[in-house]
Parts: C-alpha cells; structure tokens; sequence
DNA sequence: CTTCCACTACTAAGATTTTCATATTCCCAC
DNA sequence: GTGGGAATATGAAAATCTTAGTAGTGGAAG
C-alpha cells in the first residue's frame, strides 16, 4: 500500500516513514502543500495523511483541491486542534478521517486500516476504469478490451496497464514508471520496463497502437480515435 | 430508517441529527442508558447506536441488557478507546460494529450500511445464500450443492466459503481474507489460508472451478458457466 | 484418552520477473 | 541520402518469487 504524507514537521515524517516501514507500507513524503500536490498527481497513492498547517499551501485547501480533481482516494488530515467545528470543516473540504497530534502509531494504524478498508470495500460505488476502449475492474482483475476479456495479464502487467489507463497521454520515463509501478525501492536494470511494455503491446489486441515509444524519454498511452 | 442514538454528549448528538436530516434518516435521542433503554422498549429500531460510556448505565452494559431480550437490532458502539481488548469486549457483548471517536460522518455511514446489510442479509436470510449452485444455511450450518449435501465442512472451511459465496468473483489477499474470515486481531502466517483453500477445493466437488487462484495476489471465488 | 481441527513448516513444482546478449530502429550530423 | 552512435526491441536464460501439497504439532473438544 502506497500512502502519501504531506508533513513540515520532519520528526513526525519520519516517525511515519520508521513505522511505514515496520507495517510493510510504502511512505512517500512531501514537505509542504505545493510539493505534496505535484507528488499527488505524479504518483497513484492508496491513501493521504495530511497535516492541518503547512506552508506554502493549507492541509485543508490541499484536500478541497484534491478532492476538485475528482479523486475519491481517503484522506486522514493530522491535526493538533480537537475542536469539532474544524473536524466539520475537514469533513465538508472531503477528509475521510482525522487523528489528533499527538497520535500513538497504533492510533493511526487503525485509522488507515478503517478508513482504507472502506474503499477497499468500494461503497464508494466505484465501476472499475473505463476508456473508450477498456473497462476494467480492479476488484476482480478482470480486464475487457472492446468486449474481449483479456485474463492472461501477470500482476506487474496488470499494474502497469492499469497504472497507463490512469495516466493516458502522458509520457513517463522508465524511471518513472519503476518508481510508480514497481515502487520506490526498485534499484534493477531500466530495461526491465521495456520488456514489460513489449508483453502488453502482444497480449493486447492491437497494443502496438498503444503503447507508444517515445523517443529518448520513455513511453506513453494512448487510444487513438479511428 | 430509524435510528436510536444513545449518546450523552450534546455535540456529538447534534452534529448526529444533521447528519441524519441531510442523509434522510430518522433519528431518535437519547442522553443516558436508563432513557435509551426505555426508548428501546417503545420504539422500533433499525439500529441503535451507543456510546461506550454513558451516565445511569454503562452503554456496554446496555448492549448486553438488549441483546439478553432476544432483540438482534444492530448496534454500532461509539467509543475514545481504541484497544482492540476493548472492542473484543464489545463484540461479545453482542455489538455488530466500532467507531472511534471523533469519526466522519463517512466513516459512519459506511458502518451504518455494513451493519443495516448485514442485519437484512440476515433477517430475510431465513433462506439463506443461495447462488448457481449452492445453497447455504447459516443457521444450520448447512451446505448444499447442486443437490448434494456437503457436511463434512469444519467451521473455518465453513465461514471460509461463506465468504467467498458472498464476495464472488471479488479478488482477495491473504491479508484481505485472514481480516474479513479469521478476524481482526489475527497475525499469523498467511499460508494458512491456502491450506484452507486447498480443503474447500478437495471437499466440493468441481471445487478446482470454484476458487481460482490470482497469482501473485490471491484467491477469487467464482461459479463459472463453462 | 482419542479425535478433530487449525495452524505451521517444509519441499517441489510452477509462474513470473529480471537480466543479458543481440538485433533492430531511430536520430542527427555530414 | 548516408553512416555512426545511441536508444529501443526482442528472445531466451537465469534468478526470484509464489503456490500446491504433505506431514506433523499442539490444543481443544468430546
């Protein structure tokens, strides 16, 4: 699970990256709002902890601004303030959950198992990823490309299809992508993305037209019209 | 839907009954146990949420006074303490679920829908699950498939495939199942669920069919036409 | 005391991912 | 155009990871 933090204070980050990696969990941590909004739309992460106050831009005005993309990710805003009328405010800005500073690990452990539990659990409603050309439904796996089900993907060829559908036209370095798809802590060979990227373009109907090689930067998605 | 809120903070009471209003719920109020029990014997609930602590009688103890009539209504307990000792206590007292305080609104209506569900699965469950080719009785216990009784079940092996028949074609983890099957509080190993899966897939027939495994991810349950 | 069940440990088999060597393509300067 | 250098595509072996299956331990229930 990969959760972002968007922390001034670098005690608490790294209490949070300490404990991230004892609970098996991927932390990737923003210093300030401005920052922490750039890593968000950079990276596809299962839950947000953001701080209340930050410089450069508001905890809250950064959850309202998320939630303006039309994100449904969960958010756990960290504060040291415990007065309901702020919690309502958080609420309304679209935060999930709050844990008071100071927090115990445990504390927060359970917050993102509940809060994380419930959009697993998608009573969000969520339908799955939908383009012109596929729909897919993260909960089963099941991949359909214009009406044909493709169910012979690898879990690292899932994730990366899933990861280019999320992120059509933009073009990403295999660096990128390790980092996005395969995580932060991949130190392998670059080429391993190409060989994914080449398995895709054969298991999927007409991937050639795609999976688009950008020259000199990495790669892109695309579903052309005709 | 009618709901009886036990509570004795004003707050939390009020921020309840606007919550209510705008998601169209009728709520009912009450500050202490001894009023909540009282209001419990003249109404009709759909559920009933209490605070663990309460002055005149403990909420806890108040769960346990309703559940000792007979009355299977769910109960959401509200609760600062985050033990799990606690909420172990809770359970066996009969309540159906936790949210800690302070929560979202969110949080809370997701609780409300998974109890209330669960609660209708129940109630109108006289029948049971019934899919393709099975038919279970909780009560009972019983399991049959395509005709065929299947009793030689053990009760982990039986919650096992009752889950499964109520998520079908849902992908879970080991992780994901060991918390939804075996319970919150399980840290055991995570290989324990494939023997288990193995057992099921031995002891009904087709059983291969039946629970497919995701590599690299884990187990779905599906009743396939062909 | 015996039986049954849940869990763990271990091994072999199998699938996936990565690496690596080689072929091919592409860009750019000439 | 053409050739050189760099980047990408490809195929296959190697390394890694995952699962199935079996057997055995310990504890609870009868």
């Amino acid at each position: 699970m990969k959760i972002l933090v968007v922390e001034d204070n670098p005690s608490v980050s790294s209490m949070l990256e300490l404990f991230f990696s004892k609970e098996g969990l991927e932390g990737e941590f923003a210093g300030d709002g401005l920052e922490g909004y750039r890593k968000f739309q950079e990276g596809e992460f299962d839950l947000l902890i953001l701080d209340w106050m930050l410089p450069g831009m508001e905890g809250i005005a950064l959850c309202r601004k998320i939630r303006e993309t039309g994100s449904e990710v969960p958010i756990i805003m960290l504060t040291a303030k415990d007065s309901e009328s702020d919690q309502v405010i958080g609420f309304e800005m679209g935060a999930d959950d709050y844990v008071t500073k100071p927090f115990s690990p445990l504390t927060l452990m359970a917050r993102i198992k509940a809060v994380t539990r419930r959009a697993r659990k998608g009573d969000t409603g969520e339908e799955g990823i939908r383009t012109a050309h596929f729909h897919v439904r993260k909960e089963t796996r099941e991949v359909v490309k214009d009406g044909q089900a493709i169910d012979n993907l690898t879990p690292k060829e899932f994730d990366l299809l899933v990861f280019f559908l999320q992120h059509p036209k933009q073009v990403f370095s295999r660096e990128q992508l390790l980092e996005q798809v395969w995580g932060y802590q991949f130190y392998g060979d670059e080429r391993t993305v190409d060989v994914h990227i080449k398995r895709l373009r054969k298991k999927i109907p007409e991937g050639d037209q795609l999976f688009h090689t950008v020259w000199g930067v990495g790669y892109k998605f695309e579903e052309l019209a005709g």
